[in-house]
DNA sequence: TCCTTGACTCAGA
DNA sequence: CTCTGAGCCAAGG
């Protein structure tokens, strides 16, 4: 919902889902790595932007576009971060298994292996 | 105005 | 591997 918001929250937002629109399919990333590749408002002390980073991912990610892959992002452990009986999160684990993402049977996800490097 | 609450993360037990 | 607690900040009831 609204929790505390950067600065420029849509401008955030926006550049959120420009980067998780560049996930290839079958890779995934985490709330955390997606906040460091976001460039950080100028207003931002860093210790405050890497506790509040991930949270808002979180958020643009609960308001994404219908163009946006959300689903490529999970939590910094490789799960859903999505309460594990909700529609979103079999929703989200059904999509991503189609693209060939493989959940062990704790249905964690291995990042070593389906992690994604980053935009650079 | 006080209190709860977040699609998070990391360290420690 | 699982479970806690702390960190950090602001909106909404």
């Amino acid at each position: 919902m609204k929790y505390s918001s950067p600065p420029d929250k849509l401008i955030f937002y926006a550049q959120v889902w420009e980067i998780v629109r560049m996930i290839p399919p079958g890779r995934v990333s985490t709330y955390g790595k997606i906040a460091g590749w976001v460039p950080i408002a100028q207003t931002l002390n860093p210790q405050s932007y890497r506790a509040w980073g991930a949270r808002w991912v979180g958020g643009a990610m609960a308001n994404c576009p219908e163009d946006v892959p959300w689903q490529r992002v999970v939590n910094s452990q490789g799960k859903i971060s999505l309460p594990a009986n909700s529609k979103g999160y079999s929703h989200q684990k059904k999509l991503l298994e189609d693209e060939g993402i493989i959940f062990n049977n704790q249905d964690v996800i291995d990042l070593k292996r389906f992690g994604w490097n980053g935009p650079a």
